[in-house]
DNA sequence: TCCTTTACTTGAATCATTCAAGTTTGCTGC
DNA sequence: GCAGCAAACTTGAATGATTCAAGTAAAGGA
């Protein structure tokens, strides 16, 4: 189905910012709020940071995207939904890559023990640098090397 | 070995507030930093939040505490360091509760696929209901019952 | 085409956390 | 035991992502 009829699906209006905000995010690699409004802006001409925010919370409450929010960095939204896949996260320069549920299907679902919580969801970031900061890490002398 | 020990041993100082961040952590559960405060302040008068803000940083720096930063909820602290262990949190309350690691003992450091990325830490957190907001959930009729 | 509801705009507020500069204190060496 | 230095603490202000609020514009069903 293509962005309108997913919109009009899940109860929302279909608006010039909204159709963006999609074709931004699923063109781009785990945005941040940030670069989606830019994106937003190139495409359709002004738009308010709220109303990004806004439509944001919207979409995603509508199952049309996938927020991302790693410790001590700005969310990020992604359209791949409705999988149960996770995330690396470079620790260097906040870069998301995608990882493909490492058990199975569903299983990430079911904790060793639930303490008696009633599990809907589970987030697993895998922490680490990512090729091209490796690299630089690698590379660099440390604390010497750099002009 | 005891927290003086610990302290000196990761390169810290002795002091009266570093020791109530100590125990008001262990003796709570995962607390964020409003509540340490008051715990600290409580138990040795008058402390700044800044100072433990700044102390419980370098407590985490040296490994004397364990840092959880659920997505849109203040950060909170634990003194369990050292195992692999994970978190079940509470979508309607906050609360958070230990899990131990699904997999075994450091399964969780090994994506399906990394994407050339160096990984160093998986951070896996279980979202639900906690046994109380459950039966609150469960017993309230939805949106009326409440005075 | 009208009307209602949802979306968007502008502007201000919030909240956890960090930064900065100056003062105090723990602790190492004398 | 005392001096001196670096680490820790205090006070006060700043930051930055996100949300709230009130008014205006526009989507889409009648």
């Amino acid at each position: 189905m293509n962005d309108p009829g997913r919109l009009r699906e899940a109860g929302l209006r279909v608006t010039a910012a909204r159709l963006a905000i999609m074709q931004t995010v699923s063109g781009g690699d785990h945005l941040d709020v940030e670069a989606i409004h830019r994106g937003v802006c190139e495409r359709v001409g002004q738009v308010s940071l709220q109303a990004v925010y806004d439509s944001l919370n919207a979409l995603q409450r509508g199952g049309l995207l996938r927020r991302i929010e790693p410790a001590g960095s700005p969310t990020r939204y992604e359209t791949r939904v409705g999988d149960n896949h996770h995330h690396l996260v470079c620790r260097s320069c906040g870069r998301v890559a995608d990882v493909d549920c490492a058990v199975g299907h569903a299983p990430c679902l079911e904790p060793a023990s639930d303490a008696g919580y009633l599990v809907d969801e589970a987030d697993v970031i895998y922490w680490g640098l990512c090729p091209p900061c490796r690299a630089e890490a690698g590379s660099a002398q440390p604390d010497s090397a750099r002009v």
